[in-house]
DNA sequence: TATTGTTATACTCTATAACTATA
DNA sequence: TATAGTTATAGAGTATAACAATA
């Protein structure tokens, strides 16, 4: 589900033109199915609510990469979001334009550039985790706080080698 | 991860420069994170196992709802698979000029175009929901058969209003 | 010779506006 | 007036090749 905007359901006086029962049985036993939808439910909440601080997906995950790991370069952001080096260059840029993030030269590798959040970078990043969490609750607000964990621990076990 | 082809893990002789361990507990904690890496893995299988077919998800998901809905319209696969009109119509233009899929008048709406199988698509996708169920298997195989359930049963709480 | 960061670029995916024909 | 299907098009996301600086 990409649109952003939720229409109004049918009208209860349609004909049986368009409003037929949609057969999705199939697919819904698909966990590859299943998982693609609930990330874009996800993400589309993520869009609403993190535009106050202009913040996109992969803005917020690199911001939280470099607030939990200072002096991360590219390649170990790459690498960790699975962006490619091409992708991450305009991302950092902009970051870097806003104030929030600041490259330093790495200690040990001339070829390589440190990232740290700046103290903007850094207070913005507390306000916007704390958003996210609330965020989170909200999206989970139908699983007890135990199928929550269930649920993320079986998403891991899916996805990590 | 979006890359294809996953890389050699790093040599074991390589200095502390570009291997430090990096903390990503923070984003692993979150649902929306969590789903979006398990989706892009399994898509990732996905466009593997199903190139034979030359199917990717949006069409192989358009075709198991035609087969299991003959009849169905453009407008109603659009509200099913969350895919806005004007980008369906390439899909199924696409599937048509391939012999997979047939459109016919609608009996009642002259507006609106039913879709149909041909019996190739039908025989294409005999194999192709098996094959996938196969790869479902193979996603899943870090789970028990109860696990993959409570997965399923789960993101469909999250994601189903 | 290999790796980091980068530029340029192409391809895919997703989104909006506007048209036509039918209802 | 509203809806189904379509066209054109713009923007975002993702991919590869190739380069300079450094290891």
């Amino acid at each position: 589900m990409s649109q952003r905007k939720s229409k109004p359901p049918a009208s209860a006086t349609d004909n049986g033109t368009s409003d037929a029962p949609i057969d999705s049985t199939f697919l819904e036993s698909l966990l590859g199915y299943n998982a693609r939808r609930t990330a874009l439910v996800i993400i589309e909440a993520f869009l609403d609510r993190m535009s106050v601080y202009g913040l996109r997906p992969v803005d917020f995950s690199t911001l939280s990469l470099v607030a939990h790991n200072p002096g991360i370069t590219s390649r170990q952001l790459c690498a960790a979001l699975g962006i490619l080096p091409p992708n991450l260059v305009r991302i950092v840029a902009d970051l870097d334009k806003r104030g929030l993030v600041q490259r330093k030269p790495h200690p040990t590798d001339g070829r390589a550039i440190g990232l740290h959040l700046t103290p903007d970078g850094s207070k913005m990043m507390k306000e916007a985790e704390t958003t996210v969490l609330t965020l989170e609750d909200a999206a989970s607000s139908r699983l007890s706080v135990e199928e929550r964990l269930t649920l993320i621990s079986l998403l891991k076990k899916v996805y990590k080698a």
